[in-house]
DNA sequence: TCAAACTTTCAAAAGTTTTTGAAAGTTTGT
DNA sequence: ACAAACTTTCAAAAACTTTTGAAAGTTTGA
């Protein structure tokens, strides 16, 4: 496979992978190019590369930044802004968990908390089934929260090397 | 809180949750209210308590089935169906990963892997680039892969005491 | 075989998200 | 103060997803 070929393909993968899991495609692509490309690129040469508007790649480009997968260059002498793609995979994936956690799972933890909190009567078995689901996801819930925490302060290093050693 | 209004605060909270992980909001819903019912459930009442149509609560409780969170129920001497939800958390995590992996991750890595056989100037930084990003990203994917595998044998005893035992 | 009870389908409508591009805004050098 | 170089905004358009509901299909018992 040539290099140009291959570079169009990561880039829709990765576009896919994005849409499928909530974010979208335009700002995954973006992001599969700046990791694909070995230099900094303006607003310019990345709409020219994806076919995308001015407007989308600038508020596209803010929201990488925002989740902090890329950032920008500034160049001596030069007016234009480069951005630039963190090429460390493990520090993406901390960054991805890092916000999803923060805009998803913190605030469903938040309303299972009060959730356990209804008062019923425990002979009846509407009450008895809500406040068994509740609490059962309610427990799952704080796992995956530790779990993430963990994660986030981990090295990539240790924290593979742990988890293959239970796996194994 | 009283029941009824815990039991909506529920059901939209999933509803949510589930938009954000790229599942469609009715079908959380309708999962939720499963999650929470006592006993099965016909495709007349489910309408009713959500205030959805015919077809789109068909059509939804047939995605649950396909994915594994919902069964089929046939009473003695009745026409209708009755719909429950499986109520254990940890068999409903392992499911919805098994789903994810095979509809998202799969196709990923077979990508990747094809994209490694790329060949070029090693001199050339485009190309190390490129062959550096992919590299890193499918040995993270494959990592991902195998732990995935692993939970989804796996015990939720077993599982999670395994990764607390790490993450003291 | 018929008709009642129930389920499935699907084209059109409604709803949601994303993209566009022109205009407004900002910054910088002269 | 001006204008060139660049960035940001946002309303409207396009694209995409979900929902509706009426009609078609299926199953069952008499």
């Amino acid at each position: 496979m040539e290099l140009a070929e291959g570079k169009q393909k990561f880039i829709e993968a990765w576009g896919k992978l994005g849409s499928e899991w909530g974010i979208n495609r335009t700002m995954a692509q973006v992001h599969a190019l700046l990791l694909i490309s070995p230099v900094a690129m303006t607003t310019e040469e990345i709409m020219e590369a994806l076919s995308i508007s001015r407007g989308n790649a600038n508020m596209t480009l803010r929201d990488l930044i925002g989740w902090g997968l890329i950032e920008k260059q500034h160049k001596a002498g030069e007016r234009k802004e480069y951005f630039y793609a963190e090429k460390d995979t493990w520090a993406i994936a901390r960054q991805v968990a890092q916000e999803r956690k923060k805009r998803e799972l913190d605030p469903v933890i938040k309303i299972l908390n009060e959730l356990t909190s209804v008062k019923g009567d425990e002979k009846d078995p509407e009450y008895k089934t809500f406040k068994t689901s509740v609490t059962n996801i309610n427990k799952l819930a704080k796992n995956v929260n530790k779990t993430l925490d963990t994660m986030l302060k981990a090295e990539e290093n240790w924290f593979w090397s742990s988890i293959f050693k239970i796996f194994k």
